[in-house]
DNA sequence: CGACTTTGACCCGCGC
DNA sequence: GCGCGGGTCAAAGTCG
């Protein structure tokens, strides 16, 4: 593993330069632009995940989904709800295909999803709290419906799942996760991961995997939006992520929203999810690098595929935005 | 000793 | 109704 080709974090071989790209081939991407990555943009990633400053809603401009084009794909949410795009692809803002091909989207698989999640969210959930405040509400475990009543419907906390080239599966994102579960993942040799926020009352859960496809990608899928800051202790996280250069202090502390424009920003370092320019590999001040897409549409098929398979069709899929980190 | 990971068992929804 | 697969629990183990 560390033998892994470090420019897997330099270069968009995902995102590769036909949009044809079959897996990542000689990796010559585009190369680095000009586009700068600032603290604050990740920061602003970051409140994206905590759900503190920003909504779906704001996810959604941040991603420069412009209304005239999404606003079919996109479903705003509210609590629970999703934000889809696309059914059967993940086209997100782009040049002609932004509307994907089975997109009954709109309102009516909204509610599918909606539909879907709540059933799955459903059961468990209740008991989660039991064990997190280290109490069980019930009886013991494994004796059925602890917690919760059966018909209970559980809402479904907002997903959105994003793809990142990395070695490591669990990426640090600046929040403190506690391993729940594992599982092996149907026609995949790669398990799947289940974190909970460790802060209490933040019943935030992201799913870990990797891409049967291609082992260098990692799917990562967040549910629910941080109650909470970033916390301040973390247990050394922040300073070695920060040291690694993926954030930078100030990203971490994201104290620059209020002057920040995600939308602008995504429109600027993100041009392919907002129009049809070409992507790039950028190098953070840090000296760090991120992986672009050259065009949503340019996701390739297979990962869509893949992730559809998966069942990973959540809420939104956003593209690699994890620089690499310096050894 | 507390925080975290591992892991086998269990629960539940869904498709057949 | 049954089996499968996804998701979760919690005891035991590990680590700092």
């Amino acid at each position: 593993m560390s033998s892994e080709p470090r420019d897997l974090y330099y270069r968009s071989q995902f995102y590769d330069d036909d949009h044809h790209h079959q897996q990542h081939g000689t990796g010559s991407s585009a190369a680095s632009q000009d586009h700068q990555f600032d603290p604050p943009q990740m920061g602003t990633f970051i409140d994206c995940l905590n759900g503190g400053f920003m909504d779906y809603n704001s996810l959604e401009k941040a991603f420069g989904m412009s209304p005239a084009t999404s606003s079919e794909v996109f479903s705003s949410i509210e609590g629970n709800q999703k934000v889809i795009i696309g059914e059967g692809d993940l086209h997100l803002g782009s040049d002609q295909n932004m509307v994907t091909q089975n997109s009954s989207i709109s309102s009516s698989s909204t509610e599918a999803g909606a539909e879907e999640d709540s059933c799955k969210s459903t059961k468990k959930d209740g008991q989660l709290k039991g064990s997190d405040d280290g109490g069980d509400g019930e009886n013991s475990k494994k004796t059925g419906n602890k917690g919760k009543k059966k018909g209970e419907k559980r809402e479904k906390e907002p997903r959105f799942a994003f793809m990142t080239k990395s070695e490591v599966d669990h990426l640090e994102d600046g929040y403190r996760w506690r391993k729940y579960g594992q599982k092996a993942v149907k026609n995949s040799p790669y398990p799947r991961s289940y974190y909970r926020c460790t802060t209490q009352k933040c019943g935030v859960k992201k799913r870990v995997e990797r891409s049967f496809q291609d082992p260098s990608i990692v799917i990562t899928t967040y549910e629910g939006q941080h109650n909470h800051p970033l916390p301040t202790t973390l247990r050394g996280n922040a300073a070695a992520v920060a040291a690694a250069g993926m954030f930078q202090p100030s990203m971490l502390m994201s104290t620059h929203m209020s002057s920040f424009n995600p939308q602008e920003w995504f429109g600027t370092y993100l041009p392919s999810l907002s129009n049809n320019q070409q992507g790039s590999t950028t190098t953070t001040g840090a000296g760090s690098h991120a992986v672009y897409p050259q065009n949503m549409n340019s996701i390739d098929q297979q990962y869509q595929q893949q992730l559809h398979d998966y069942g990973l069709l959540q809420d939104m899929i956003v593209p690699s935005m994890f620089p690499k980190r310096e050894p």
